[in-house]
DNA sequence: ACAGGACATCTGGCATACAATCCTGCCGCA
DNA sequence: TGCGGCAGGATTGTATGCCAGATGTCCTGT
């Protein structure tokens, strides 16, 4: 964790373009339904159009943008069923991962799930979202390497940039961070002393919370 | 069906520069371990390096190749383990498409895989290896499609093409293709009927088949 | 004979120039 | 006033040129 994340010193610019245009489209500062052009983007990141033309490639890919041709892309705009036609699939493959996990991950990755339970259910109690998505994020990083198997990652990550959006969008009216803070703490716990049976059964749990939360979300 | 495939009159560049390397490394006409470079291929293409280049990161993100930096494109070589990995996600995302597709499928997608399953049992007996594969891949098209799920088909399609390749190489010292045809046959029939549960244990059974011919393929 | 280093060469990363296409808005005409 | 067509602008699709980095080779010094 030293400096796992060098600034932006290295890296190809079509790197730097994709987690710059999938932050900003994530935490709305790009509205869905907005279109952009790649040369206005390649203006404003001040990177050339041929890297960010690569990285809108990417987050077309992952349902973030669509590129309507010779028009400009397109920003996907919110929809709940699709949403939740991705957890139908997310269901699945969290449980897998969950499972793998708790088999194969090594001794420190255990000591890292115990200690991300631990915080997650004290930044829950104290109220602290914003650690608590630091908490999540290293949770589901955690658990990506710790399954061994990069298929299921890669596919994971397919969903991620929608998940996140849907996420920062609804997060402050969504379920009380208590309750979320224990479904992941769960599955940590189980995945720390290796019962792969609980763990899934935990991934499912939160899996459902999370789909009641994507549900009542229609009614806003 | 009429002309689903325009030759290649229409389409994008790129396109067309993906499924013909895909082809190429699927088919083995272009080696595991050998190292590519963007403008030989843009030459023997005849296309230029810009959509040879965008095809190329498609093609990285399956995993068919790895691009090294200022050095070459490697075409990925075979790896039973990963295979397997491969298969523990694809038995996951399988069973949820089958599940779903019988109970999404319309009229007249569960009429073609009645017509599937039976042409598959047929072409078996026969022994036509060509035209069950014809049939495989319009099975799985269709299922793509009756799931209703655009991110269960994504991620399966991410892996199609390794997918893809292991057949290739190994159908023909495979497992007998009768088995494999009524296995198929048995999802087709429970899609169609819309037994959800038979169509999942269907899936399973076919899947652990597959793994099973993916083991034996170590040997060798 | 061998080790080490400078250099030639090949590669992808990126920028930029050009082409094809689509939309928009204006203008003329009925 | 409404409508049709045409022109101009804006956008992506594609080709190509330049550059930095990596690699292998060959020469030189010992």
């Amino acid at each position: 964790m030293v400096a796992e994340t060098r600034k932006d010193a290295d890296r190809s610019l079509t790197d730097r373009a994709y987690v710059a245009l999938e932050e900003m489209i994530c935490t709305l500062r790009l509205e869905p339904g907005e279109v952009l052009s790649e040369g206005a983007l390649s203006e404003t990141l001040q990177i050339g159009r041929t890297p960010v033309r690569e990285a809108l490639q990417r987050l077309a890919r992952e349902g973030l943008v669509t590129v309507l041709p010779r028009r400009g892309v397109l920003v996907s705009d919110f929809n709940v069923k699709k949403q939740l036609r991705m957890l139908e699939v997310r269901r699945e493959l969290e449980r897998l991962m969950a499972r793998s996990a708790s088999v194969r991950a090594t001794t420190e990755e255990r000591e890292r799930f115990v200690a991300i339970a631990g915080a997650m259910q004290e930044s829950a109690g104290a109220g602290d979202d914003i650690r608590f998505m630091r908490l999540d994020h290293e949770f589901n990083v955690l658990v990506s390497q710790a399954n061994r198997n990069e298929f299921a990652s890669e596919a994971i990550s397919l969903m991620a940039g929608l998940s996140r959006r849907f996420w920062f969008m609804h997060h402050r009216n969504a379920g009380d961070l208590s309750t979320i803070a224990r479904l992941h703490a769960d599955i940590a716990s189980a995945i720390a002393a290796g019962d792969g049976t609980a763990a899934a059964a935990a991934s499912d749990a939160l899996l459902e919370y999370i789909e009641a939360i994507t549900r009542a979300a229609v009614d806003w």
